[in-house]
RNA sequence: GCACCCGUAGCUCAGCUGGAUAGAGUGUUCGCCUCCGAAGCGAAAGGUCACAGGUUCGAAUCCUGUCGGGUGCACCA
């Protein structure tokens, strides 16, 4: 059930009626039409534009088709009025009995907020996809939460979704975590060791140096490069995806795939990949142009194997190929996203940092050219974290020893608190995460607020269930329980939104409305008894106050578990 | 020099496909717990939506330009 679907199609509706009556012209596009909950309580429930925006194509005056429009909408059942305001807005005042049938339904309705925007379409989110040399850091947590929340919205809304993570196992930090794995290795058989040439020194190889010895034993003291690279890379990489899947796992995350780029390589993928752009004619050889006001010091004209981006969108050309023939690193990325064409998924998402910001316009051209622009490829950038403990900021360093891994985080605060407030702010702007106020137990903290509306509704569901008190029919009339069915009423609409617009965080904001609005009933209970959810001695009064709370409870349970937080039973 | 993101109340930030008098939290000021649901509540003040043009019935939102901040910018992944 959606009030406002429901109310838009009686609109449409009458706007048919009034074309057939001849009051508007045939042939008129409905589809600009909406009908939304108005900004101010006193302009009535809801508000429809359909008058301002038929007015041009109609040629007649916005004023003129509400007012013809108005009776229509209140010979409605659930409609009380309709009046006709500013430049000609129609505004509707919904039936009393509307809101508690609607309350009423919410508990019901086990699909309640979902909407059927994929029809069962395919998409692919990739989202993590930090390199395997280390466990994940902070940095990394934003993205994987905002990945995932997305992935829940999007299966929440009729999407087929696979979820991925792109293993960069291809390249030359591998090579170095490789030699660092090596480093623990000889430390393991009681050699000191110097982590020079960019080598990594982080306690989480000791482990894995220490499994090398007890698996090759002294085999590889002394040996070149040669004799353990391949092996000590491929088990040290090994290792590091068994810590980051569970580094994810204590996130509540599980994907559905890992790819390998390795796995692109000596399989003709690439090859594949390449051809295909080739034989769109978007390979060539040529020498690229200097970025104009930063030359680098080094610069010198190379002819490369060029990819044509530009005519997708990009801004310049992007070499494939090194001059030693070798591919560049967007070469396998392009494989990659042609692999996931290949696959059919009907839609691509890439999660990244923003410091890849300026990979995104490659990347949707490559896209764009392999698909011949029928997969869409959004790319979502997501800001930095800056953590701070009571104000004071942590900073983050590796050489400082103050680096900030995800499990330090998880482990303080908790993976609910930790992927809510990484959902306090849209992806593209920067967030603070503070310890100390994340899991302080008052109004200023957003998660609390809302675990402890639901936790409230809980308490109450309880209480009547413990005497025997079933929830009967809703009977909304106040002011502020009708502000609260009025936010249980926009659900649907936010989760459309959210979804179109791959925004999560919409839904983190709404919950937090949602619950404003709750915790603003229950105040109210303070000073009018009448209001209370327990009517003490009287549990037919009770049975009817207390679907409300249960119909929050369902939408706030359902918000949270896009989010992927588990709503709290009780706060203590 | 170019590209992308950002600029909204003292501070931190929301703001839908362009809608009405631009919202919330925090801070500030005032009022409210001997008791009934106070890990608080109610009310008030607080704005040139960075700036200048444009599009139109209507712009924080779309377009152009300017200023300010962030990120990135040929064989590195």
């Amino acid at each position: 059930m959606n009030l406002y679907a429901e109310m838009r199609a009686h609109v449409i509706d009458a706007l048919e009626e009034m074309t057939r009556a001849g009051d508007l012209p045939e042939g008129l596009d409905f589809g600009n039409v909406a009908v939304e909950p108005p900004r101010d309580a006193a302009h009535g429930d809801m508000a429809t534009n359909a008058a301002m925006v038929l007015a041009k194509p109609a040629g007649r005056k916005p004023r003129e088709i509400a007012e013809a429009l108005a009776p229509r909408l209140s010979a409605l059942d659930m409609v009380d009025g309709a009046s006709v305001a500013g430049p000609g807005f129609l505004n509707l005042d919904l039936a009393p009995g509307t809101w508690s049938t609607l309350v009423g339904r919410v508990p019901q309705d086990a699909e309640y907020g979902r909407v059927d925007l994929g029809r069962g379409r395919r998409v692919n989110v990739e989202y993590v996809s930090a390199n395997p040399t280390g466990p994940l850091h902070v940095g990394h947590t934003r993205g994987a939460v905002f990945g995932d929340a997305l992935a829940n919205l999007l299966a929440f809304t009729g999407w087929d979704v696979t979820r991925e993570y792109y293993i960069n196992d291809g390249g030359a930090q591998v090579d170095t975590l490789a030699r660092s794995a090596y480093l623990r290795y000889l430390q393991a058989h009681g050699r000191e060791v110097d982590f020079v040439d960019g080598t990594y020194p982080g306690d989480y190889l000791i482990a894995v140096g220490e499994a090398l010895k007890d698996r090759v034993g002294d085999a590889w003291l002394d040996r070149g490069e040669e004799v353990w690279l391949d092996e000590a890379r491929s088990f040290a990489t090994d290792a590091m995806m068994d810590l980051i899947r569970s580094d994810l796992a204590a996130l509540g995350i599980e994907m559905d795939r890992f790819f390998s780029e390795k796995s692109l390589y000596g399989t003709g993928r690439i090859e594949e990949a390449i051809a295909t752009l080739d034989a769109r004619g978007l390979i060539y050889r040529g020498t690229l142009e200097p970025p104009k006001g930063k030359t680098p010091e080094d610069w010198e004209p190379r002819e490369q194997v060029l990819f044509r981006s530009t005519d997708h969108g990009d801004d310049v050309d992007r070499p494939v190929r090194k001059s030693d023939g070798s591919w560049t690193y967007f070469a396998p990325d392009i494989a990659y996203h042609w692999d996931k064409i290949d696959r059919g998924f009907d839609a691509l998402i890439d999660v990244f940092g923003a410091d890849h910001g300026g990979y995104v316009k490659r990347m949707k051209a490559a896209v764009s050219a392999l698909s011949d622009g029928k997969v869409p490829l959004d790319v979502k950038l997501c800001q930095l974290v800056k953590l701070s403990k009571d104000g004071t900021p942590v900073t983050m360093s590796k050489r400082g020893g103050t680096f900030v891994a995800l499990r330090d985080v998880v482990d303080e605060v908790g993976a609910d608190v930790t992927r809510f407030v990484m959902l306090t702010r849209k992806n593209d702007a920067p967030l603070e995460f503070d310890f100390a106020k994340a899991v302080e137990q008052t109004k200023d903290n957003p998660v609390f607020y809302v675990q402890y509306a639901h936790a409230r509704c809980r308490s109450v569901l309880r209480k009547a269930e413990a005497a025997g008190i079933a929830s009967g029919t809703a009977e909304i009339t106040d002011a502020a329980e009708i502000e609260v069915a009025r936010r249980l009423a926009e659900f649907p609409r936010i989760v459309e939104i959210a979804a179109r617009n791959h925004e999560p965080h919409r839904i983190a904001f709404y919950l937090y409305d949602l619950a404003g609005s709750f915790h603003a009933l229950w105040n109210k209970g303070n000073d009018a008894p009448g209001l209370r959810f327990w009517q003490e001695s009287d549990p037919r009064a009770t049975s009817a106050k207390i679907v409300l709370p249960q119909a929050v409870s369902v939408v706030i349970s359902a918000g949270l578990s896009i989010l992927g937080v588990t709503p709290a039973e009780e706060m203590r």
